[in-house]
DNA sequence: CACAAACATATGTCAGACGTTTAATTGTCT
DNA sequence: AGACAATTAAACGTCTGACATATGTTTGTG
């Protein structure tokens, strides 16, 4: 492990560092036991609370997890997909809503994503994929939805369309784009006439999935990107309407 | 801001949720001051010290920022574009080293969701972009270079064709995605023949987009991404070979 | 009025202590 | 001897109080 320098200034985050480089470079391996905090603060020569404050640090990235008790400790974590998608849908929101990104950028993202996976999703769903996809459909045609609900149902339909290309990076990438948009999705009011529309290209994407064509997917989601942008336009422009009257 | 139970376990941790939803809720918004150490440790009615180790979880995500000072404290932060991409730079880092993922499935996701980018990248590449990808393979055309330094030229072609598509979004989102490969790509020597073959797709990229022909970037990629896959496992097979004899 | 010194505030760090959790050890009883 | 209960030890979680340092504001003086 790296020394710290005598500058008195963000310890703590040094000695944050010093162990995440550590992990990252694969010296610290997974499970692996750090030293105790009493000792870590000798060997940096600083006092325990600093220590720990670095520690709490690593916790929030999940990088180590702490235990109590005898044989306790802090451990290398081994970072699981699930908890990578927490962090990943955390900060996308922050960076959609913090950035004034703009609707039409962050819906461009989501389906050129989207789209990419739609090739490999044709050729691996299962049927358990489909199921969803069909489960999720049929529950966006129900009348009495919420809007938050039919987003809900809409962000757990293209997870599932993710899922089906079965590449776990993939879903952890396209995991951030798709849910941190529900919220910018929720100020779109959706009528009955576009929830039809949209219900019946979801319905679409399950039949090119079932029936493993690729092309087919890909071009019901450009038409759903299509629309979903001209629906948005219309919402924002309505607003505009609003606002000069 | 909420308040905790009498839970008296990861006091600090629920101290850090509680004031992240506030934030992500948009109740402090950017750059509020959030209340000293002293007074959140009054509100919570815990000690400084707990308070002082959410607020490092905090900090290392990047959503707070501290000043010293008589006007200093903590504030919310604007989450940059460029703060998240180290954090997702180092997230998929860790996840691939520490979850075994195969080299076939990281380099499938990359170059899915580079071909998503294609078509956008070919609309709106500027000058400025050609000429970053140009330097590139022409670098990468070298005999002299090393591997790692064919790998890091090979990371910056690929991240101009990714900023070149103009959507900040996507852009973050994909930073993680080639960034994280490195590693696993620097495992692989590129004989001369290879690298000739890699820097004509390469051309054939740039001439592409120069044309506006995201079609034939899209062909490239396609092929880039076969060819990456054939080299992996030819290295694979001699490893094995060799490890038997 | 300008500039320098004192002050107030807030974070950064330290030292020492106590409580709690958990596992290992020890001791006793059957 | 073996099984179960009590003790012990290690480590984290938290608290109290203090000092150091940075920085903006106020005050005082030439």
């Amino acid at each position: 492990m790296k020394i710290d320098p005598d500058n008195p200034a963000d310890l703590s985050a040094q000695i944050a560092k010093a162990v995440r480089d550590a992990i990252i470079s694969g010296d610290l391996p997974v499970d692996k036991r750090l030293p105790s905090e009493a000792e870590l603060a000798e060997q940096f020569d600083v006092s325990r609370p600093t220590v720990r404050e670095a520690l709490k640090r690593l916790a929030a990235q999940s990088l180590i997890r702490t235990q109590r008790g005898a044989t306790g400790g802090a451990f290398v974590n081994r970072l699981r997909f699930e908890d990578a998608y927490g962090q990943q849908i955390t900060t996308s929101t922050l960076l959609l809503s913090m950035n004034e990104v703009s609707f039409a950028t962050a819906c461009e993202a989501r389906y050129a994503l989207e789209r990419a996976c739609a090739p490999l999703s044709a050729e691996r769903r299962t049927a358990d994929h489909l199921a969803t996809m069909r489960a999720e459909a049929h529950r966006q045609s129900q009348p009495g939805l919420t809007d938050e609900a039919f987003c809900a149902s809409d962000v757990a339909f293209h997870r599932a369309l993710v899922d089906a290309a079965g590449n776990p990076v993939l879903s952890y990438q396209l995991a951030g784009a798709v849910e941190a948009m529900q919220p910018l999705m929720n100020m779109i009011t959706f009528t009955a006439r576009s929830r039809e529309k949209i219900v019946a290209l979801h319905s679409g994407i399950a039949d090119a999935l079932e029936a493993r064509d690729g092309r087919a997917a890909d071009g019901h989601l450009a038409a759903l990107a299509a629309y979903t942008q001209e629906l948005a336009k219309d919402v924002i422009a309505k607003r505009q309407a609003k606002r000069r009257s």
